[in-house]
DNA sequence: CACGAGACTTGCCTGGACGAAC
DNA sequence: GTTCGTCCAGGCAAGTCTCGTG
């Protein structure tokens, strides 16, 4: 597997580097197309693989992470007051002022848990001196540095073309200078180089730390992955590393221990790279591989369902949710975050059985907070011995009981993966995914079609997906304001189409009265000008429907992360849509090696 | 097996660039 | 020229899953 990869990623760099001919990038496609598709799916050998995989790279050079810039303290004329007073702040303890001055219009500032988180950890930044003073986060007045900053960002819209042409030409010199590195040979851009800022950290949901202190990351924090025989990226001037590593067994360039949680992050590498592309790439193989036996998983699963075991009606049931439903695998979360579930930690409270619903039986409905406390509100008939292992699960239980109590993820994958190499909860995901994409487009695309409406029917394909992963987003701040602008559009145009139509009625009956070229003419230029506007009014319908399916759909998430890209790859080639269409530059980027491997027969 | 650390993917939001409409 | 609206890259939080250890 990993082999047959490595001749794609030739060609991907041949095909990026310039100057070469295009005869040989030609060449290059054809005889790999022929090669994958000689390769079957059991030629994969999975365990081969994991052993080779361990290696990510053999050698690695790059500039270490871009810090942020240093805090600029706030001129004389932007006072601080406390309980009246003025106060001037010790640059550390503004500077975190600073930070909550910035958020004033955010309604989180008003949440008791941000105020209180906060207040604690800037008055522990603060000296000695000011902690004795400042003792009441409601007698502190921010306004001055609020309107300080509302001005800035004010300013910073006025500037003129040149000025932000400067602010332009600096950060690509950054990017130049810190966004690539050299891994094994090729100069690959770098995800995120640039060292978050500090701040305060908001979590998503009620999370119980927001409003916390996200401290400034000192390179003394930060850890140096790169290979032996490179140049080892210089500390900022009078720092050093935290240490130096040459792990060619991970992908990362640098971490650091953000200090909310305690947990690593990372500077990776962009989408693009070789590295990224590849894992990407096989993270649909094993989606279909998982197409070639989800039959017998199916089959196994609906045994368990009656099990002698509760352990494995459970895991039955709960890998039965993950397969229909999309649901992710619900790994055991700590008290200190935001309460959020996912399959296997779902609670008793968050379904409902219902024996009928809707002239539907056997209902089970799901109420729940996911990821990012996005709530998932589904009401689903499932088979009857589901429904009665479930009122099983319940009995007994108290609403904040665990549903599947005897099983966690771990065990869930174990199980999964002896069905087959490879296979998690979240491969479900991929796969119910992809293969919702490939039927659906497969099923809305008719050949008749005019561009506009392939692409319509592209989208609904990805829409359909979105709702089963449970993409959400706000709706946008401007939808009914452009919604009914976009109606009275419609509107307008029909009403040209009426009088365009009127005119050619009137044209028609001038020929017939009195022929005459000049009339002939004028016949042929009013039903062109009828069909053309009918053909615009179309166009702003399609649209229309569009953006009303769309309104609290995100069809990015599913569109980057789950949906295989040679099947659009696919479906473009063969239904004659440009790529561009469905794909904007960085999504390109990120599928070039889809995009050169794919010919129009792909299915997945 | 439980646990925690670590690595990597997935997810939503936002600020600013850019183009269309006024 | 200004305003308005859309799109996209970047930001960073929050998941999943693996691995080593006791």
């Amino acid at each position: 597997m990993k082999r047959c990869f490595c001749v794609i990623s030739r060609f991907i760099y041949l095909s990026t580097e310039r100057n070469k001919g295009a005869s040989l990038v030609s060449n290059v496609r054809h005889d790999h197309t022929r090669a994958a598709a000689a390769k079957t799916l059991s030629d994969f050998r999975w365990e081969e693989s994991k052993s080779s995989d361990s290696q990510k790279w053999s050698r690695l050079e790059h500039n270490g992470p871009y810090f942020a810039p240093e805090y600029d303290p706030l001129p004389a004329s932007v006072p601080f007051y406390y309980d009246g007073q003025l106060l001037k702040l010790s640059p550390a303890t503004e500077e975190i002022a600073t930070f909550y001055a910035k958020m004033l219009d955010h309604e989180y500032t008003s949440k008791e848990a941000f105020q209180n988180n906060f207040f604690t950890d800037w008055r522990e930044e603060m000296t000695s001196e000011e902690r004795k003073q400042i003792k009441t986060l409601s007698k502190c007045d921010f306004s001055h540095m609020h309107k300080h900053f509302l001005e800035k960002s004010e300013e910073r819209k006025n500037m003129t073309k040149e000025e932000k042409q400067v602010l332009k030409e600096e950060s690509s010199r950054l990017v130049e200078q810190y966004g690539f590195c050299v891994l094994d040979g090729h100069r690959e851009k770098i995800g995120n180089f640039k060292l978050e800022p500090p701040g305060l950290f908001r979590g998503r949901g009620e999370h119980p730390k927001m409003g916390k202190l996200k401290k400034r990351i000192q390179p003394e924090h930060v850890a140096i992955n790169c290979s032996q025989d490179a140049k080892i990226p210089e500390a900022p001037a009078g720092h050093r590393w935290k240490r130096v590593q040459h792990d060619n067994t991970v992908t990362w360039l640098a971490s650091w221990l953000e200090n909310i949680h305690g947990r690593p992050k990372y500077i990776m590498l962009n989408p693009s790279s070789k590295l990224k592309g590849e894992k990407d790439w096989q993270k649909y193989e094993t989606a279909r591989q998982l197409k070639v036996c989800v039959n017998a998983i199916r089959k196994q699963y609906k045994r368990d369902w009656t099990s002698r075991e509760m352990k494995s009606r459970q895991r039955g049931v709960a890998i039965y949710f993950i397969d229909k439903l999309a649901l992710r695998a619900g790994n055991e979360k700590d008290e200190e975050s935001a309460d959020t579930v996912g399959c296997c930690s779902l609670r008793v409270e968050h379904i409902s059985l219902h024996r009928r619903l809707d002239g539907l039986e056997h209902v089970v409905e799901f109420d729940f907070l996911g990821k990012d406390s996005i709530r998932y509100y589904n009401k689903v008939p499932v088979e009857k011995q589901v429904f009665k292992n479930l009122k099983l699960f319940i009995k007994h239980k108290d609403p904040e009981d665990d549903l599947f109590d005897r099983i966690t993820t771990v065990n869930l994958n174990k199980a999964l993966n002896e069905c087959m190499p490879g296979l998690t909860a979240k491969v479900f995901r991929t796969f119910n995914a992809s293969t919702t994409l490939q039927d659906q487009l497969n099923k809305l695309t008719a050949e008749d079609m005019t561009v506009e409406e392939k692409i319509l029917s592209y989208n609904r394909a990805n829409r359909a997906v979105a709702i089963l992963c449970n993409h959400q987003r706000a709706a946008p701040k401007t939808f009914e304001k452009s919604m009914q602008l976009l109606q009275e559009k419609i509107q307008k145009k029909k009403e040209q189409i009426e009088e365009a139509k009127r005119e050619l009625k009137a044209a028609k009956k001038a020929h017939r009265d009195a022929p005459s070229d000049r009339c002939r003419k004028l016949v042929e230029k009013k039903e062109k000008l009828v069909q053309r506007l009918c053909e615009q009014l179309k166009k702003l319908q399609l649209q229309e429907t569009d953006r009303e399916e769309n309104k609290v759909i995100a069809l990015g998430t599913s569109k980057l992360n789950y949906l295989d890209p040679r099947i659009t790859v696919a479906w473009c080639k063969k239904h004659n849509v440009p790529i561009e269409k469905i794909y904007n530059k960085t999504q390109r980027d990120k599928f070039t090696w889809a995009i050169h491997m794919t010919d129009e027969s792909f299915q997945f």
